[in-house]
RNA sequence: GGCGUCUUGGCCGAGUGGCUAGGCAAAGGUCUGCAAAACCUUGUACAGCGGUUCGAAUCCGCUAGACGCCUCCA
């Protein structure tokens, strides 16, 4: 029997407002869409963690033995800078400024986010298609809306017709606007647009003569609308109608809710059984911004080269750091938050390598298969990574009562507690037992027991000098030593 | 201006109408040659003001503050 069966999954969804209980579509098969980066810049820290939560997602339903396909697009057609009809794409206008091709600018940022999504110890997407690709898909989806008489062509571009739209259907039912308030609090752009009204986006965009990135359509030549490709995209791998969609919380007006309008426009069904939406990540309790200095890039925390942050931190830290907060909840990025994950990883990281070492008893003093349940809730409430972790840490209590022989586990339950801290911890959260990697080195364990023998020497002659200049001299590289009943032992991070 | 979200102990951060979240930090203790690590003990928090209720930090209203979206954005 499939672990899915045994584990009901709420998910809160966005477009209800309410948890509720996951059924995909075709039992066992799930199909999961996420909006992926626009590869104009380097990735930054608030698409990782977005991401990051949609990758443990991913991880957990495949750890339930469902069969996921997970699409996450990258988008690397121009999209223009606003919704206005003038306007500079962002690819190209990086383009003009680095003075190279778009595609190149394009394949160097696409590189740059899967290098910084690997640091972070993401499983890769099933599918990443990317929207250059899709451009006979995103046509065919604009001639089924147009069909459909819901959609308008002015000068070769194509636009979505909003009011009329929300005559049949409801346009804002995502994101809990109404089309009435949305006309009141347009702003005003500037310039003439071939628009209707304001609300209307754009399907198809007829490209100026100096626009680089273009392709023929029945309209004119020009670039797809930028909502549109997701709808494309989806469409073509999962289906009409597919169970998960996820983006940012940012994305939620008006991209998402645009997808719904043209998958409905096009297919008259709602595309997605359930949306979920991550929230943001600010740091020093604003918004991270580049205009404003308040912004780090993934990697500067993995070499501390940041005035924000006082020294390097592992990728796993900062993902432990991260996945403390629900995706849900807005979180706030500081060093101290980061300083407290580290030692708070490091003690589960130890812990969990001190279980192979355990004395086993022909009885346990705790419920191994309760506690492992109570996991197991954790991550079926909604994805709650921060209780999951409690659970962790009450485990890894029991590691060290049992170590300390205040408490006592059965070869069986060891076995249990084994199994359960590391698909949890490694498979689930997608943390690296990195210091597990280096010290697993035979020839780095012989030396410090070497050493170690040596100060076990010296301490059994009083020469204390000697013992604490070892035990000083290892921890200045990495090595900790720690003295227990059984002899000492040693940890590096 | 419109729509929406949030406000928890020193810090971070869950959660719930009545029963210990957890991490980090702090204090005392055990262990130790001394430390470190680990273990044990200690915090009676939920923005303010009203209301509903036998009972609310958890539901409702108002006030204050923070944030997000409304324009590209994870």
């Amino acid at each position: 029997m499939a672990l899915y069966q045994q584990q009901t999954i709420k998910i809160y969804n966005s477009l209800s407002g309410k948890k509720e209980e996951f059924e995909p579509i075709h039992e066992g098969y799930v199909g999961m869409y996420v909006c992926g980066p626009t590869v104009y810049s380097n990735v930054h820290l608030g698409n990782v963690r977005t991401f990051m939560s949609f990758d443990v997602v991913n991880r957990y339903l495949k750890h339930l033995g469902y069969k996921v396909r997970y699409v996450r697009n990258i988008t690397d057609a121009g999209h223009l800078e606003n919704d206005a009809d003038e306007g500079e794409d962002r690819i190209a206008k990086k383009a003009r400024l680095e003075a190279i091709e778009p595609m190149e600018v394009v394949q160097r940022y696409t590189v740059d986010f899967h290098n910084i999504l690997n640091s972070f110890n993401f499983l890769p997407p099933s599918i990443e298609p990317t929207a250059t690709g899709h451009i006979i898909e995103q046509i065919e989806i604009i001639k089924c809306i147009l069909d459909n008489g819901l959609a308008y062509e002015v000068n070769g571009s194509v636009y979505f017709d909003v009011l009329k739209y929300n005559n049949k259907k409801t346009y804002g039912i995502l994101s809990k606007r109404n089309v009435e308030d949305l006309i009141h609090n347009t702003r005003q752009l500037d310039g003439q647009s071939d628009k209707k009204n304001p609300q209307d986006f754009a399907l198809w965009k007829k490209a100026e003569p100096q626009h680089i990135m273009r392709w023929p359509s029945p309209w004119s030549d020009g670039f797809p609308g930028w909502h549109l490709e997701c709808t494309a995209m989806s469409t073509k791998y999962l289906g009409e109608h597919f169970d998960i969609h996820g983006g940012g919380m940012d994305l939620k007006f008006p991209h998402h809710e645009c997808e719904i309008a043209q998958a409905e426009a096009c297919n008259n069904e709602s595309p997605v059984n359930y949306w979920m939406h991550a929230n943001m990540l600010i740091m020093n309790g604003k918004k991270m911004a580049k205009s404003t200095g308040n912004f780090i890039l993934p990697n500067e925390i993995f070499t501390g080269d940041n005035p924000h942050i006082s020294k390097a931190y592992l990728p796993s830290v900062a993902r432990f750091f991260m996945l403390q907060a629900h995706y849900r909840s807005i979180l706030d990025f500081t060093d101290d938050g980061l300083q407290a994950a580290e030692k708070g990883f490091f003690r589960l990281k130890d812990a969990i390598n001190d279980i192979d070492d355990l004395k086993t008893s022909s009885a346990s003093t705790f419920d191994v298969n309760a506690w492992r349940q109570r996991c197991f809730d954790a991550m079926n409430d909604d994805f709650n990574t921060p209780i999951l972790i409690a659970q962790l840490f009450e485990a890894v209590k029991i590691i060290n009562q049992i170590k300390d022989g205040s408490a006592t586990v059965t070869a069986d339950d060891l076995n249990i507690l084994k199994t359960t801290m590391t698909e949890f911890t490694f498979d689930i959260l997608g943390l690296s037992n990195t210091a597990k990697e280096s010290s697993s080195s035979d020839k780095l364990s012989g030396v410090v027991e070497i050493l170690i023998n040596l100060r076990k020497e010296a301490r059994q002659n009083k020469d204390f000098a000697l013992s604490d200049k070892i035990r000083d001299e290892l921890i200045e590289v990495g090595i900790q030593l720690q003295d227990g009943k059984d002899g000492t032992s040693f940890t590096t991070n």
